[in-house]
DNA sequence: GTTCTCCCCATACCTTGGTATCTGGACAAC
DNA sequence: GTTGTCCAGATACCAAGGTATGGGGAGAAC
């Protein structure tokens, strides 16, 4: 499933799932540049990639990668704090787990940062093993998290192709209705709710009705 | 599940979500006379119910009331701890929302009891306000898992009258299955496979395909 | 023994769903 | 203008779902 030699084809954008597969990389975003070092250090002795940067700018530039990861966040840089990153990354709507390292550690940004959504909080000095734990359960979380994503997200993109009234009708099949209830409620004959319903089977890819109602239910309409 | 009150009222299992939408009542447990009455009085001035407990064994033997509710603790006590408490529930499977309070705060404590799952982690001395908002916050998730809850649990109820067949037809119908493939798959006829699904539709109140799907997934047939 | 539940099968009938193959109007893009 | 898409409709046919009303056998409970 990897796409090492990959570079012939250009298949990037047409198996997300192999993406979500995919080798796992750590982000460490600290301005200490022996920090970095070591923290590279210890993922390689556990062969896991690592990507550094002394930013929260810096990483912010790069963008995340499509592929399972996670990271790891000093508290306390010049400029941008580690809260201030998550809260940017929230506000992006970037879900990608995070872990925060600090060496001055009070009780309330600690709490403040596990409530925004951390996944650890690891006050220097920590033992490596804690840190590789908190990895291995963020990569986990953001491995969970990708699947089902690239779930809806495909259904949705099939869903775009939908008509108003495709989705009109759909919404009634959610509902339970049968399609002459469909008709009544639209204004219009069975014959044509039948038509958009089999139009909007074919677009969603549905082979059955509960995959139909499945599909429904996942694009909420 | 007491049965406190049940020589007057019989009322108690026959309307679970009017318990669910009853009045809410805060917990504390708190060693410390002098903090427990300062919360009730806090309580009292904002309108919310409360119950104390001087330790974990006298709240743990009281039970959880059928209501919404959370649980505000005191995290060092004499004998079992806060954390204890919390752990002992999740043991049990009483999810009741937890804030702690604590006058000696570090932070890997705090990280632990917000990784169990505490709704917030606050260090004396606090403002009242900031208590106030996080049981305003742990409130509104057991209301939420409440609801949750009670959907589930019914249609449970009504799952637990199926026939092991009537289940495997239900599987069939889950996985998108024709009758007449369900048929071929238990081997049997494809009208008993009719019958087993119409028995079934009637025991869970079915009233369309679509919600027969929605229920068995929500059984995770 | 009787009674009950669960499971299985069958015939018959009707409703609903699904598809194919037609027609046609409104509207936008070129 | 032509082309294309979306919406709406019709007729016909077949597959699938649903129900009603029969029947019978195995095993547990009484």
């Amino acid at each position: 499933m990897s796409n090492a030699g990959q570079t012939i084809t250009p298949s990037r954008s047409q198996r997300p799932k192999g993406e979500a597969s995919a080798a796992p990389v750590v982000m460490v975003v600290d301005d200490d540049i022996d920090v970095r070092d070591s923290l590279r250090d210890l993922f390689d002795s556990v062969g896991i990639e690592t990507e550094l940067f002394a930013s929260t700018g810096e990483f912010l530039d790069a963008g995340i990668p499509n592929r399972p990861c996670c990271l790891v966040l000093d508290l306390r840089m010049p400029g941008a704090s580690g809260l201030d990153l998550q809260a940017r990354l929230k506000e992006l709507e970037k879900r990608v787990p995070v872990i925060f390292l600090t060496g001055y550690a009070d009780v309330s940004t600690s709490v403040r940062a596990m409530k925004a959504g951390a996944v650890d909080f690891l006050p220097k000095p920590f033992r490596d093993q804690e840190l590789l734990d908190a990895v291995g359960e963020a990569l986990r979380i953001d491995v969970e998290r990708r699947s089902g994503e690239t779930a809806v997200s495909e259904v949705r993109k099939l869903a775009d192709q939908l008509t108003p009234r495709e989705v009109d009708v759909l919404r009634g099949v959610g509902r339970g209705l049968l399609n002459k209830q469909i008709a009544f409620e639209l204004g219009i004959t069975e014959i044509t709710v039948k038509m958009h319903r089999s139009s909007a089977g074919r677009k969603l890819r549905v082979v059955s009705v509960a995959d139909m109602v499945r599909k429904i239910e996942l694009l909420k309409l």
